[in-house]
DNA sequence: CTAGAAAGGTTTCATAATGAAACTCATTGC
DNA sequence: GCAATGAGTTTCATTATGAAACCTTTCTAG
């Protein structure tokens, strides 16, 4: 097998965006980290990841600036992985993704955990909405592409 | 190796979405959907996935109710493969991943295509908020756990 | 102080998933 | 009728993944 064509240089923000997290760990590694998980066996006792595939995913996160590794006063931990500014960013996506499994991935009534505020216990949503705040859905939006002209060869 | 670990039950949407669509290619194959696309070939050359792998990801996504093939009635195609409203549900996800990628996968003055509004070609963004209104961060907002005394067993 | 035990990895090995290319099979255009 | 095209399958080699065993530090108990 050819290793997979990257997609880091698709003028597409979201396949970019895919090839750096796109893979079957990441976004549950990084929605772990968002839930306050730090340490090596946190991930893997919550995620039942094999440790050498952890491994290798922590370290590639952690290449992209999507985690770091602080070198961890605290107990036996070696290190401890933080997200980063960069990873705190994904917090959308990782909303996006909950709310689509909430509406389609349940049956009613179905028990599933909630995003809330932490202050209020009020329910967190997402809305995709123009520069001036007004909703909008994909029929009403298009993708604008790159003129091929102004693409370097 | 063994089959990875099925997240269907997982009580978390987040983990659920992903196991729908957290593959590699699924989501690249939505957006191109969203795009506009609908025959095997576009896909195909669009992406320079496999064809067995397209094959296989356009059954999985039809079987999850993300996609249909419809018969298609024109020219040489067999079927047009369109998204269902649960498909189209996915346009935050999409919104949210091209966001993230725009702002930290691309150089400043890097060119990227863009997402607008159709009528007005003003900017698409997303902002994840409360339901009275008001815009939140990861910070301000937690996850809300099922009580292990509700889960089945 | 010394012998575990725990955390955090790495190595090894068998198996599953993937990619490329060749091969079907039905339509279409000529 | 016959080549060309679209849409898939099959086959085969290569990669990625998972499980389990194996190191290495760092604590903790005795």
């Amino acid at each position: 097998m050819v290793k997979r064509r990257s997609l880091v240089s698709d003028y597409c923000p979201s396949a970019r965006a895919l090839d750096a997290i796109g893979d079957w760990w990441s976004l549950l590694i990084v929605r772990d980290a968002f839930d306050g998980m730090t340490r090596f066996s946190e991930f893997q006792k919550s995620l039942g990841i094999a440790r050498n595939i952890l491994s290798e995913r922590l370290r590639t996160l952690t290449a992209r600036g999507i985690l770091e590794a602080v070198p961890a006063a605290t107990g036996r931990a070696r290190q401890e992985y933080r997200l980063t500014a960069k990873g705190r960013d994904l917090f959308p996506v990782m909303v996006a993704l909950r709310q689509w499994g909430e509406q389609h991935l349940f049956a009613p009534g179905e028990q599933h955990s909630s995003l809330i505020e932490r202050d209020s216990g009020r329910k967190v949503t997402l809305t995709v909405q123009t520069e001036d705040g007004r909703p909008i859905d994909a029929e009403g939006a298009m993708i604008l592409k790159v003129p091929e002209t102004e693409k370097q060869p």
